[in-house]
DNA sequence: GTAAATTAAATTGTATACAATAGATTGAAA
DNA sequence: TTTCAATCTATTGTATACAATTTAATTTAC
């Protein structure tokens, strides 16, 4: 008889092997990233703003899957750099608007080659690399609605 | 044509779905680790004790892809609860060995219930399950290489 | 029109992660 | 055997994450 306990076994997890491909892979952007000055968690939120120049807290948060708590401090770091402004929205002063400057802007060609060279450090043949796309936007979309 | 920052759009990242995706579940894992007091870091690195019941830090490490500065904390933490035993190998004083209590072994029965809790919090298909468990675990592999 | 409820950010506290370094011990090489 | 290199853990410093709370502003109820 099996047992009871195969269930507890760490190879038999699912969100373990997902934690640890999230943690290496992030970890792999470290050097390229370093070129241009930015953490991971930076990078990901200039990219919201290099696509959409302009956000509050709130919606930049849904986007990204992180609250205020973890978002002001990057913010503010990403504010120091030069590469966005924080405005409070004048008509609800609750609300703070983050938008991109001409140094963040520019910032964008710095950084476009690194997908590809990420795509190089991660060996995972295409089929399997959609797929995974394919599944975790799947599971993605789930969680929002509680 | 094309715009050639489409690369650097959020949505076209393989990583981030997952970096989502892995802190979203452990994020589930909360509520039900709670009730018995075990972080999830702390709870993986049971997971292995409970299988192996001994092992020193840097093998602990290769399992959980995690270093000593991370786990050095943690287990002092389970070692503090009781879970587990923290004692220098007397051939090599370098290595620490970490063995399980029976406090620790009782605890397993105490956890047994989370998988399955948890397999109900996800919502996933069972087929993307085991697709994601696969590709995953496939990407894993290619970690220790370098 | 004002009190109560709601909302958005910021703050506080705790727990990871990890790079880099340090400290101690052991192993290897000469 | 003694010096140098390698190994293992711990420490330090930085940056997330997130729960819980706080603060300030706005909206809703009445």
């Amino acid at each position: 008889m099996k047992d009871k306990y195969e269930v507890l076994k760490l190879e038999n997890q699912l969100c373990f092997p997902l934690y640890v491909c999230s943690k290496e892979i992030v970890k792999r952007y470290k050097p390229f990233l370093d070129a241009i000055d930015l953490t991971y968690t930076q990078y990901i939120a200039m990219m919201v703003l290099w696509e959409h120049k302009e956000m509050n807290v709130k919606e930049l948060g849904s986007y990204l899957f992180l609250d205020s708590g973890t978002l002001t401090p990057v913010l503010k770091k990403l504010e120091q750099k030069g590469y966005i402004t924080r405005k409070r929205d004048s008509d609800d002063e609750r609300v703070l608007h983050v938008a991109i400057t001409e140094q963040g802007e520019a910032l964008k060609d710095r950084a476009i080659e690194i997908p590809a060279q990420i795509g190089r450090c991660v060996q995972l043949e295409l089929e399997d690399a959609q797929k995974l796309f394919e599944i975790t936007y799947k599971l993605l979309g789930t969680f929002g609605e509680e």
